[in-house]
DNA sequence: TATGAATGAGTCTTCATTCAT
DNA sequence: GATGAATGAAGACTCATTCAT
């Protein structure tokens, strides 16, 4: 949890009195990293406010209710997965599209479990509440318009939900896919229709 | 939910009295349909009760914890599963494996969105709870066995992973992936690695 | 727990089923342990019902009430204590009253803590419950008679309250009061009064 | 149980609202009288509640568990015995530890039935849980300590032994044991080991 | 005679939210 | 602006007891 700027000036220590902007976004990630850890509906106002080192009150006064505590929690882990998406579509126009890259890149996604969970979280919110699912298809979509730069639209999201797959399966077993299969996979699905059949 | 049928004779009107067998059914149904539709978190005796038409009571009577009665729904949901395995072995094995046959089955799958969001509940609630990973396991590495009489192990993999983005993928959806979408990637998820094209 | 008297004949195994007085005094039996053990407020029908092995409705229908069984089963310690007074009567009468034998008695009861528990339970039990005052009574009133043969009336109380005392204490410590302690108190309360010391 | 006085000004009927420490206290207290009056396990959230005016869930607002009100309570009885003890102590200091004065004090002290009913509870509680023995002993130990200001080690653990016996007989009994039994009892275990028997 | 079935009452506890300050 | 105080609702679970068989 990055704990950012303390800027300069003020008193560093007085970090939470007079910034109601700090205290806000301390409460936010704190809600973050407990859905993350988890899940959305063991949240509690308490909880947070542990987490956060702030009063339950404060759980209460800054966010008129859980849900849209919860809700802005949900769009803060969303938003890091924008950050993520642009660094893959860097690596990728890199490497012009090399499936083995993008393999490489699913495949050191799968080394990060935080990462992992905290898409994965996302996945299960909107799951439990329809209203959440625009925030969790970032995703998907985001990864399709990516991948949209090197292979047709087919093919993008084709390998977009293989790609849901392996996220799904690295939360449920111990050891994640090996680079190999992914690579081959991957190589498979972006390869022309064939042609070979003639 | 199938509603058992008390067949001919006695009233009909009063399955529940004395029938400990099919109220214990009742029950176990009544959570597997609610964690089903809401997940297994906001699954709680009295919701169970009320919609077994039951006594709160009657609830933990027959269980002797909500994790107890839980589990059994899900071992319930489970046991659905080996039966679809059962049904999509026999289909591929009548058609020798043909990938379009394998398209075929995973699309109609996703037009029941019943099943589809049953199966999905396993893998929350084995997300939300670890112990339950096996139970959820059960689909994917069914799915894995059943592909591998017609593909190599790696294939049959990729496929099973494949077939569990196309899951999530309609879990999110509103409108889900066409069969010639899904016939594409299946296909080239089982085209030989290749060395043709020379 | 003495089991006693399978008798002769019938099937040794069965001895629960067609013996209504033996499943009935298993009850009463398993009841006392569990007040000796426990206390009174932690007895449950479920509890004895475990404890005796036997059903749980089996504990309502040879008892009306828990408080029936749990009465009866004090009546059951209360009747022990009878034939340990019958012991200590004895013992005395042998040694006509000298106080070491006294204290030996009293000492090698505290050895027992068994029996201490089992009888604190019942002075517990008259505590928090008046109407069983005559069953708790039953050892101090019954040790004040006996004594009652060999020391004047005022003195066998005094003795009796001390007992009491003593018995509090083993219940508190963990080292009970040593033999050489027990018999200075006992032979100054035993020691006439005075009137020697001209 | 002293009811505070809210003294001058302010709506005196107002008692409750707004004086965390006064409301605080308050629970603690009828909690301790529910204690001495019913004892340790027929306390619950609701009475204590329903005792002290107070809603139910301000019982777990003020306590995390119901074991910690119930110890509180309990430091709060053990309290009271310190109190007492010292006014023994200088009771017997200012008469140079006379057998009649002590005999007086223990007499009085059985004159008030709230008192014994008090420490009771204590011990009491005690056997049901030991955790609580420190708690329980702090009577004893205390009156051996004030004792033996006066009488040697010996003969104190002896009197305070007798003393217990006595408060047990109180509580059993609807008559308590005479000033001149206890008188006697007191003077024969205070007298010195003898000599006469020479 | 004996027992499985069934339930309403009551247990502790957690929590979202409101309110007074 | 901020928070401690307070509470009603709901959660899981236990249990004495009644009833049908």
């Amino acid at each position: 949890m990055p704990d950012v700027d303390v800027g300069a000036g003020s008193a560093p220590i007085e970090r939470s009195r007079r910034d109601p902007e700090g205290r806000r976004r301390a409460i936010v990630e704190a809600a973050a990293a407990l859905i993350v850890e988890d899940g959305l509906t063991d949240l509690t106002h308490r909880r947070v406010a542990a987490r956060a080192g702030v009063s339950l009150s404060a759980t209460t006064y800054y966010f008129s209710s859980l849900e849209e505590l919860s809700e802005e929690a949900l769009r803060l882990l969303a938003d890091r997965i924008d950050t993520e998406l642009a660094a893959v579509a860097e690596t990728l126009a890199a490497h012009g599209g090399d499936p083995a890259v993008l393999a490489g890149i699913l495949h050191g996604y799968l080394l990060e479990p935080t990462r992992v969970q905290a898409d994965t979280a996302l996945y299960l919110a909107a799951t439990q509440r329809p209203a959440l699912r625009p925030l969790a298809l970032r995703w998907f979509d985001g990864l399709v318009e990516v991948l949209s730069n090197h292979v047709d639209a087919g093919t993008a999201t084709a390998l977009a939900v293989y790609a849901d797959g392996v996220t799904v399966h690295a939360m449920l077993h111990d050891e994640i896919l090996d680079l190999a299969a992914i690579t081959r996979a991957v190589t498979a699905l972006m390869r022309p229709d064939d042609g070979s059949r003639r």
